[in-house]
DNA sequence: ATAAACTCTATTAAAACGATAGAGTTTATG
DNA sequence: CATAAACTCTATCGTTTTAATAGAGTTTAT
């Protein structure tokens, strides 16, 4: 699975469009300034996001785009499908499932592309634009999930500091 | 992460080798054959693998390729680091860190990116050639850790048959 | 009527991807 | 020592994907 700069922009798009739930449309000019993004490949990306129907448009005059559920109810997962496909490393989980079944010689390697697979889709389905969108708002499901994890492994640093776990080689 | 085409074959063909550990040099046109890849493209694979020494080559008429370390010292990490890059689903760990201090806006989307990258790390750091390789010498320490895995969980069904879990939405 | 917005289709430049070609080098062996 | 069997290396190529821009069209507030 693979986010591509356009995903980053839907996302950044969305958390913006999450911090103003319930203000009304906002202009696309506006996300694209304050996110820093080109307008104009914004305006697809919106449009995509519109015809998903996770956002909507105000036309005319005094329009823009707004979310179209609570924050809480968008998962990240929605929207990396959408803009960047399948969460799976390889190919799809549907077609995993079936290499599994009829590729016996390379079963063993299609069962570890699953196994990432569900592991980011754990992840990104249990994650909304409420969790990660920052400004008033936010301590939602999942900042409380992390932290209770941290704690439980005997993390005492306050959130982003990084500690102790295995972390030599990189990526 | 993305795994592409190229990193399938070369995941292919390290398993290949794997299940002929320890039988002399195996010639790019058999290993080409047996896994049904491009003969051409598997020789530039391969000679990557070589320079990460991963696996080592013997020049010359009776020459070919074979592993450098027995099938459970290698991790399908390394070939997928060296053949398509970080495990992160964008950028790298090390990016994603520094974005995750410096940019307090988008921090909470970046450490998700984090997280899944960390996700897919455990598990392709842990599995070796020799648990997804098949032939003789199966049964390693990855097969064990599954099969407990899903018991835990209630699971009952022999390996592959996949079970009860959210199965519904795919990728 | 007009300007402010979104809508939609087309185009493009650059990069990535998958693959092939071919000339060069090394080595076993007869 | 000639030769064929291999690996080695660099270049090239066609296609697709990616990131972005352009511009004409449509809708709506005022």
């Amino acid at each position: 699975m693979k986010i591509s700069q356009k995903g980053l922009y839907a996302l950044q798009a969305m958390m913006m469009l999450a911090r103003h739930y319930n203000q009304g449309a906002i202009r696309i000019r506006d996300i694209a300034y304050e996110e820093g993004l080109p307008e104009k490949f914004l305006e697809l990306i919106l449009l995509e996001l519109k015809n998903a129907r996770i956002v909507e448009s105000v036309r005319g005059a005094k329009g823009g785009y707004q979310l179209r559920r609570p924050p809480s109810e968008i998962q990240l997962s929605e929207i990396i499908r959408l803009i960047d496909g399948p969460l799976a490393p390889f190919g799809d989980a549907e077609q995993l499932r079936t290499l599994i079944d009829r590729d016996a010689e390379h079963r063993g390697l299609y069962q570890v592309f699953l196994d990432v697979r569900d592991a980011a889709a754990k992840i990104l389905e249990h994650t909304t634009l409420a969790d990660i969108a920052g400004g008033p708002g936010a301590e939602s499901s999942r900042s409380r999930k992390r932290r209770k994890k941290k704690e439980a492994e005997g993390g005492v640093l306050p959130m982003v500091v990084h500690g102790n776990v295995p972390r030599g080689k990189d990526d």
